[in-house]
DNA sequence: ACCTGAACACCGTTCAAGT
DNA sequence: ACCTGAACACCGTTCAAGT
């Protein structure tokens, strides 16, 4: 709440940019188009921002910030570990469905992992959030005792490459490809299969 | 070696945007810049290719078709099938950390997936060999008896989920994080344990 | 059949001003 | 402290010509 607000115009700048993600991908998020949907000059921006790629790491911190806090609220209730996990990794399935170009610039975009600061560390609290839950799928023996951030890691990597794959319409493409929470389903059924030994 | 060759300018502009995706990324793919290249003017391009996407799209279909006789050679040879499996992964990995700007282009671009025609079947001539490696892998039993192509949509959705983090140089965000090759291992390891079961 | 040069409507970014 | 307008060097694409 005290955060810096001043006339809100920074606010709406990141909204209008994440709202043109939406419509119209990447290239639809031009300085001018924001400045524009905020009823300011294509240059505007530049006081609030150092550049088109400081607009862009705004909103993608944002939005790591609400996954991040999905994550932590389903952590915390009292639903089983796996129940927990695919919950989890839906909220990150619809994310993708629904927000496809911001998905692709919060997990995809090199431009948007260069930066470090607030947004890398907005990422990583998302991540831990997961590895938590993906540990107490460990400890109640429904996934492999492998190290937590090398599985936690892998099952991220499988999840985002599932996405990735629907997100670029590559899904249908191999016609009997699998939907993204299929086959993560899939991939839990099979980890967990073999998990309890050792 | 019949195959339409003319000038070669058509090839030539072809090989240097690829060689600007590896030095630039996609956006040094300028066609100003193809055509210097080439010593040809900024608009010469568009006698041999419909637009810019065309002229990307036709880097996609040369790499495909390399992909996808590397895939082949490797299914032919008289390997184990979990040898061939990783070696076929392997060369995937290496193409994606040698050429990642080209990878992305092949296997993350919306606009590339859109088209179809020749990139389509040349991205599916690659993927069904890749399939055939895995099915081998299940009829030895080093695999699961899950339906083939749900089983290579995941084997291939994790290998790209690690390697486009790679790519994007998320890789040691979270520190844990185990390489492209080491992540594909453990897979393979954790789903041959429960594998022989059914 | 292949190429050029000028021109179009767009970009991101900078800068000198304005309040 | 925040914003504007003009100007810069870039884009992709189109079009009228040239050989």
């Amino acid at each position: 709440m005290s955060t810096r607000q001043q006339t809100g115009t920074r606010e709406k700048l990141v909204s209008a940019a994440a709202a043109l993600l939406d419509s119209g991908g990447e290239g639809a998020v031009t300085l001018r188009a924001v400045g524009k949907a905020v009823g300011v000059s294509h240059n505007a921006p530049y006081k609030h921002f150092e550049d088109r790629g400081a607009l862009l790491a705004a909103v993608a911190i944002e939005d790591f910030g609400m996954l991040a806090e999905e994550s932590a609220g389903i952590r915390l209730s009292p639903l089983e570990p796996t129940v927990k996990l695919r919950r989890a990794l839906g909220t990150l399935i619809d994310y993708g469905r629904e927000h496809p170009s911001r998905y692709r610039l919060l997990f995809s975009d090199p431009g948007i992992a260069a930066r470090g600061g607030e947004l890398e560390e907005a990422a990583l609290r998302a991540f831990a959030g997961f590895a938590a839950i993906v540990g107490e799928c460990q400890s109640s023996g429904h996934l492999p005792e492998t190290p937590n951030v090398a599985l936690t890691g892998l099952l991220y990597a499988s999840a985002h490459g599932l996405i990735d794959i629907e997100a670029g319409g590559r899904m249908r493409r191999e016609k009997g490809l699998v939907g993204v929470a299929e086959g993560m389903d899939l991939l839990i059924d099979l980890l967990s299969r073999g998990g309890t030994t050792d």
